[in-house]
DNA sequence: CGAAGCACCGAAAACGTTTTCAGAAACGTA
DNA sequence: TACGTTTCTGAAAACGTTTTCGGTGCTTCG
């Protein structure tokens, strides 16, 4: 029969074999073969079936580009990232990879390096190759530029929100996570409360403490130290404003960390210390970075912002717009809490 | 002059401005105009001026899809990962993403979670969409299994080489890693050396011990505790072999820690039993992942895979391959040392 | 028995390019 | 003036599909 392979061998997705052959094996018009695989009614039983058994015996792979051409929709979106190796992107990434049922669309992915320049390089590449849609995932999750309102595509931005409000962003819940951590804090029965966190530039550093500032007042509390305790996002800072800490007040119960960086810092400070976690001082941090949270000494509770669940529903919402029915605004995805041994009720 | 747009703003990329506008507005042919805009010679200038100034005016972009439809050729790659979250696949994905210049090629990113089935629709998925090229990174450096050799486009693997030496196969250099490493706690005057590493069941694991036993026998020296320390990639465990070591053996002067998590394990017990490092004990580490080497206290000596590179060098043998020259067998990338500050001279 | 309706099929146009090839225009030469 | 060359241009085919629409043959009904 075919001379190509040995039989019983996985049929080679033969690049050559197009409608025509399938038509031409099954004796009928390209028109038909098409309408038949396509599961079009107007064909009869038995003639889709002998279409069908012929697309199998040649491997018939139908040609996406031709297709593409003709109906207009290529099934493909453009994944538009600032920082590949920064470990936000990638979850949210995943999330919208999977998503996307690797049947219908598949996914371009670019990695602009944060630079404006290359991002446009990039972007005309997607255009012209005809993607279906965008979804813009950025470093921090602070404001960005938009990608402006003239785009032939439907347009949702992950991580970063755009800076236009009738584009559609989806962003994490820095505020919520702040406040959750706190809460979960007071239920463990503290009170004298401090928040050790990195950059003040960061968008991010300042929802997390508003959020848990909110709510410590609305028990009445203050931060212990009296104030948050602002610096830089690394292991050495938490050290060293753990120290601080502890000598300006010595009766802190309870400390969150605005990162599960800093928060590494925090406990390898306490543990010099001898000040047992959690008995005595619980900790928190933020992130759920796998590797520092779960090998932490104690592991390491913390937030979770759902980055994965961020991406897939950025995946949904791009669906959704080039179905027709584009959203705007900005809209958050909460996180949520994940409790290991640092932190415990008191006694 | 063009109605859609306020002059000033970005040029719209307009999706339906085609040749034939673009034609018309010249005042010449679709042929006329495809061969001034491609740089043919036999056009004369004066047109090609007129033809390049109508296609900037109209703001046209080529479509992508109509071109590779007849030059048999789509300028897309898939990229086949089998663990996205793994810290191993990005630096390749990267460095593989960035030697393909973005003007040229743009790659399919694919998600199969190490699952042979997912795998199997993502490839058929990606050859419908007539990828010109493959890169398939592997979860583990250890062999897989082939994609075969009936596929129509040229495959490169990356990290984990294919179980068929006809295929082209990329890997990190684990045994000179090793024996790097231990070269490197040598020249620091080191004699008793240790070697704690993760689970024996990884390839990776087998090859850096025997680098460094090579290396080590080079010089007439065993490892220090008299075998290599297996176990797992954890640093709980670089924090129970440390203690157990310490027991066993009072002199050691370096640990060559088979990741820079167990590294994270080993520093930690080191700096609990107060032994100073560099001082007293010299500590490496492997694979340079920067949060957990540079935020080390002190500073993690490692050897890093120069992954990254890995991903450019298989994006360049995918395009030889992709131009006619296929490659074949497994070559190896080295690694290099990065020095920090837990490692210096003796005295 | 003729007309109408129905089920099925295929010819051809279309999508937006590239490329081939024939012809037109301009020019130099005999 | 006639002819050959050179330079430039455009008509048309091609890539591999989908979709429209007209046609064929069969059934049904008056």
């Amino acid at each position: 029969m075919s001379r190509g392979s040995t039989a019983g061998e996985p049929a080679p997705a033969n690049r050559n074999v197009t409608l025509r052959d399938v038509a031409r094996f099954a004796g009928v018009s390209v028109a038909t073969a098409s309408k038949a695989l396509n599961g079009q009614p107007q064909v009869r039983a038995e003639t889709r079936a002998r279409v069908i058994q012929a697309a199998e015996q040649l491997s018939f792979s139908p040609n996406t580009i031709a297709q593409s051409l003709i109906t207009q929709r290529t099934g493909t979106v453009g994944l538009l990232t600032s920082d590949l190796e920064g470990r936000f992107s990638i979850p949210i990434l995943m999330g919208a990879e999977d998503a996307f049922g690797s049947d219908q669309t598949s996914v371009f992915l670019c990695d602009a390096r944060d630079d404006a320049i290359r991002e446009k390089h990039h972007l005309r590449a997607l255009l012209s190759r005809r993607v279906d849609g965008l979804i813009v995932v950025g470093a921090r999750p602070d404001t960005r530029a938009s990608l402006g309102r003239e785009l032939p595509v439907p347009v949702v931005y992950a991580y970063a929100p755009s800076d236009d409000p009738r584009d559609l962003s989806l962003v994490t819940d820095n505020v919520g996570g702040g406040r959750m951590a706190v809460d979960h804090l007071l239920r463990c029965g503290r009170r004298r409360i401090a928040h050790i966190t990195g950059d003040p530039d960061y968008g991010a550093a300042q929802d997390r403490a508003r959020g848990a500032l909110e709510r410590l007042a609305e028990e009445g509390l203050e931060p212990a130290g009296g104030e948050v305790w602002f610096g830089m996002w690394s292991e050495a800072w938490g050290r060293g404003a753990t120290r601080m800490l502890l000598e300006r007040c010595t009766d802190v119960d309870a400390i969150f960390a605005g990162s599960d960086e800093i928060a590494r810092g925090v406990l390898d400070v306490l543990h010099e210390e001898r000040i047992d976690v959690p008995s005595r001082v619980a900790v928190i941090g933020f992130d759920n970075w796998k590797v520092l949270a779960a090998n932490a000494r104690p592991p390491l509770t913390t937030i979770d912002l759902n980055l994965e669940q961020l991406g897939r529903i950025a995946a949904q919402r791009l669906s959704a717009a080039m179905e027709g029915n584009p959203g705007s605004g900005v809209e958050t995805v909460p996180g949520r809490l994940v409790t290991r041994e640092s932190t415990a009720p008191l006694r």
